[in-house]
RNA sequence: GGGCGGUUGGCGCAGUGGAAGCGCAUCUCGUUUACACCGAGAGGGUCACAGGUUCGAAUCCUGUACCGCCUACCA
């Protein structure tokens, strides 16, 4: 088969892919004789659009599925997307805007449909990006977080846990974005510094006695001033004593306020007197309930000031805080500014500030959950990878908050609950009218009212994909629609669940991996996954966070078209250290792409001589080991150990270089090297069987060409096509007998030697000048056996052996070499040995210290002694040959 | 404010107590018919700083500085 001088993964990638559809390569099903081996993949926005952070994501995940179905797990890669609420409302709103409407003018279900509409066209676009990535997931069971199955998971669980007493509504201040007008959880909004000011407002007083004063309060947002219903000041504070029985007027509105006291109040900062705005601040929130104050909205849901705002109604909050302090800068009542530094939530969204809102919400009860799901993780039930996040974890789970699982928006799972229309009040805490069902109930259940309205509201997309490991298998098995398929789903659950590892950002350690282990003890009575595998964030050169926003992105599908997908993922899982972020830059993704080239040339030269050589091969049991052949096994031996572990231990970069250091190094710069000049039957099995081996183990990284070349070794060497599948397991070690392994060293040793004579040359002024080489030698055999490639690669002319060499260049203990070469420039030779024996007298030096030394001898254990002092005559050996060499030339 | 990491050659990283390593970049040499997406070599680091433990510290402990990330209701 004719191969070209350069990999073109845009030849086979395409039809690869399709050859594993085809053949079902990716599906699993209930196997009691296998092992099952399960993920379950972060399902990606049904907006997305494939990014580096998912090529890097997936591809671990893609690695671990396919190193697992190598070892003959039964293995399930479970894809889907997620609804993700407030991202999918935001792009159909746009797109509605194109028309010039609004989500409003056509109405709610109107726009709903509009949704399911844009996902049925586009929301599958994502998981086809993944199928270029090489991703082995086992599309027909491909699932989405609205599905009708879906769903009733997602209902069944609310049913479940206001049952329990764990969901409940409650008045609360949230943050509230006034531009998706929503309610964002915490985790939703990003906190960050910005330059603002702290005002400081003169509230005019008229004492117990009847003197006129006026008290000073500093505040960072003058605008919430029209909503004060209070003054705090700390109880220990001596300062303000005299405030007590003032009445203290709130300037504009000249509303009373009352004067309390809470040690909440910080002292030092400000004039230690805040203004207390109940409706409108956390703190203050809390102040007001403790107080019985009075709760005084003064905004509209779009932060427009509303009608309990006097003459600033209508403005936007931010006009009405320039207003505010410029009315009150004319009655002299701002007393001085200053610079602070204010730290402003922000919508993940759309960036807007957030504001502090009192609202009616729905909330899950946090602490209940926590408990087994701390415990399974201090357990070591389900393990972090890298560890460091097990703390971090543990930190949060013991300071939860309550979860505000309700969303003002459309599109999602609309919340199960319904009100009677007759009997439902809802300014009173009462539950009477209240109906939480999975179905419309058709009466009120207390006053048998037929009018019944739906909460409006949608539950957080979270609330939906924290049921992912479970849900994703049809749980909770609605018999009415699974039909005959229920008893299927059932055991299907049983066989994958738990899954084993779940890879991940530790941006979302919290909004899901948490949570999901929460909601896989509370509704599976088990974990949901064994380990959670923690990647580093993808970033740009310079070390900033790759985001659209900022157009530092490196497109993953623009790699895979210039380098190929194999090229991508092999540089991905290169560069990623376990837990460490990923720089990068499109010339990161040339190792890759080179490595492919390595693979396919080695293969092509191979190939090459088998075609050209008589080489007959009837079976792949090689059987004349020579040295050559037992030192790249063996190397073999040690990488086949070595990725094994490597993979187990989610250390993809180790593997990674493990395969490109012994493929390369190893493989292609020494032993296809000496086989050049020396190809024979055993050589022509013993580099296949390394190419074949090689392959399997790079498989999980670089599926496309790995299989390729599978092909075509299939094509070329037919009698090998047997046992050329990624199905009949990992590569085997190979067993080498005691004298082969002393072939092993020797061939070592003559590698060693060549790497010196190489370097005497160039110290030499020879460079590259072909030689005769002088051989003084007890094993002459050794060097005959080997003598063409020894030739070949020593630059060598020819071999000729002595009892006794006048002239020495390079010594150990086994030989002593010198060129046939008459004068020489020995000027940069005896520098070089010059350093070399300096280096090594210094080294023994401190050995001799060492050793000399008791403390040493008497504490340091009997080993590391012997292995001291071994190394001590090793290099003292060493520096006599050195020295000799160099007292020769002098 | 609290928590967790990091600081090793120009850059990115390995290195869990016994001679400082790898990849990229740099430099030199090479038209060796698998590959220039290549080969053979070279240079480059007092392991952030200060103390301590130890016979011995890049590695363990304490502190400092700087850099990240997460978290928090100083208005």
């Amino acid at each position: 088969m004719e191969m070209s001088p350069q990999y073109n993964p845009k030849e086979t990638e395409q039809s690869t892919y399709d050859k594993w559809l085809s053949e079902g390569t990716f599906s699993a099903k209930v196997n009691k004789g296998k092992k099952p081996f399960t993920i379950v993949i972060p399902p990606p926005n049904v907006t997305g659009v494939l990014h580096m952070g998912h090529a890097l994501n997936d591809t671990l995940q893609d690695v671990l599925i396919r190193y697992n179905r190598i070892k003959g797990r039964e293995t399930l890669w479970m894809p889907g997307t997620d609804h993700a609420g407030i991202a999918t409302q935001n792009v159909v709103e746009k797109a509605l805007a194109k028309e010039g409407l609004k989500k409003e003018d056509i109405g709610r279900d109107k726009f709903v449909e509009k949704l399911w509409d844009w996902q049925k066209e586009y929301g599958s676009t994502i998981l086809n990006q993944l199928k270029k990535l090489g991703a082995s997931c086992d599309w027909s069971r491909t699932r989405f977080t609205m599905d009708d199955d879906y769903s009733d998971a997602v209902l069944d669980v609310f049913v479940k846990l206001y049952n329990k007493g764990l969901i409940y509504r409650g008045n609360y201040i949230i943050n509230w974005c006034p531009r998706c007008k929503t309610a964002l959880s915490d985790e939703e909004s990003q906190h960050r510094q910005v330059d603002g000011n702290l005002w400081y407002i003169k509230y005019p007083i008229v004492t117990a006695s009847g003197e006129n004063k006026h008290i000073v309060v500093a505040t960072t947002r003058p605008e919430t001033m029209l909503g004060d219903t209070a003054i705090a000041v700390n109880p220990n504070d001596e300062r303000y004593k005299w405030l007590k029985g003032a009445k203290i007027t709130l300037p504009i509105i000249g509303r009373t306020l009352r004067l309390v006291e809470d040690d909440q109040i910080d002292p030092s900062f400000g004039t230690g007197l805040v203004k207390v705005t109940p409706a409108h601040d956390p703190v203050d929130f809390s102040i007001g309930k403790k107080f019985d104050l009075e709760f005084i909205n003064i905004m509209n849901d779009d932060a427009t000031m509303n009608d309990n705002a006097a003459e600033y109604k209508g403005m936007d909050r931010f006009k009405a805080r320039d207003a505010i302090v410029k009315c009150l800068t004319e009655k002299d009542l701002i007393e001085k500014i200053e610079k602070y530094e204010v730290s402003a939530g922000r919508c993940y969204r759309c960036d807007t500030v957030i504001e502090p809102r009192l609202s009616l919400q729905w909330f899950v009860k946090m602490k209940p959950l926590a408990g087994p799901a701390i415990q399974a993780v201090v357990d070591d039930k389900i393990k972090f990878y890298p560890d460091r996040w097990k703390k971090v974890y543990l930190n949060w789970m013991e300071n939860i908050q309550d979860w505000c699982i309700s969303r003002q928006i459309w599109w999602g799972h609309r919340i199960p609950v319904y009100y009677c229309s007759k009997c439902y009040d809802s300014m009173s805490q009462s539950s009477i009218g209240i109906m939480v069902s999975k179905v419309r109930p058709e009466k009120c259940a207390a006053c048998g009212a037929t009018e019944i309205v739906q909460d409006p509201d949608v539950l957080d997309t979270w609330f939906s994909s924290w049921l992912w490991p479970f849900a994703t298998f049809k749980w909770p098995f609605n018999k009415e629609r699974l039909g005959s398929g229920y008893q299927q789903a059932e055991s299907e659950l049983k066989y994958f669940y738990p899954t084993d590892t779940l890879t991940t950002a530790s941006e979302i350690l919290f909004f899901w991996v948490a949570r999901m282990i929460m909601a896989g003890y509370e509704f599976m009575g088990d974990i949901p996954f064994k380990d959670v595998v923690i990647h580093g964030t993808v970033r740009d050169s310079k070390g900033i966070k790759m985001s659209k926003s900022l157009g530092n992105t490196i497109d993953p599908l623009d790699v895979i078209d210039k380098f190929g997908a194999d090229a991508l993922r092999f540089s991905l899982m290169l560069l990623a250290a376990s837990g460490s972020d990923v720089f990068l830059s499109d010339e990161k993704f040339l190792v890759g792409r080179n490595f492919c080239n390595k693979i396919w040339n080695a293969v092509r030269f191979v190939l090459s001589k088998i075609e050209n050589s008589a080489v007959e091969l009837t079976d792949i049991e090689p059987s004349a080991y020579d040295g050559t052949d037992a030192w790249i096994l063996g190397k073999l031996n040690s990488a086949i150990n070595d990725v094994d572990k490597f993979v187990q231990a989610y250390r993809m970069n180790d593997a990674a270089k493990t395969i490109y250091e012994f493929f390369w190094h190893d493989f292609c710069d020494w032993y296809l090297e000496t086989i050049k000049n020396s190809f024979n039957q055993t050589k022509a099995k013993t580099a296949l069987r390394v190419i074949v081996s090689t392959m399997k183990l790079a498989h999980p990284i670089i599926p496309f060409i790995t299989d390729k070349i599978l092909d075509i070794i299939g094509d070329t060497v037919v009698a090998l096509k047997p046992y050329l599948s990624f199905t009949d397991g990992w590569p085997e070690e190979i067993e080498l007998t005691d004298d082969i392994l002393d072939e092993r060293q020797s061939t070592e040793s003559l590698f060693e030697t060549i790497r010196a004579i190489r370097n005497i040359k160039i110290d030499l002024g020879l460079g590259n000048k072909k030689t005769g080489l002088k051989v003084c030698a007890n094993n002459k055999k050794l060097w005959k056996k080997n003598e063409t490639w020894l030739l070949a690669l020593s630059g060598s002319t020819d071999i000729m052996f002595a009892d006794e060499l006048k002239r020495v260049l390079y010594k150990n203990e086994l030989w002593s070499l010198d060129f046939s070469v008459g004068e020489l420039e020995t000027e940069n030779f005896l520098a070089s040995l010059d350093k070399k024996i300096s280096n090594l007298m210094r080294v023994s030096g401190q050995l001799e210290k060492r050793l000399r030394n008791e403390g040493f001898i008497k504490n340091a254990s009997k080993e590391i002694v012997a292995q001291e002092k071994e190394k001590s005559s090793q290099i003292k050996d060493e520096l006599q040959r050195l020295k000799e060499l160099s007292n020769a030339f002098k």
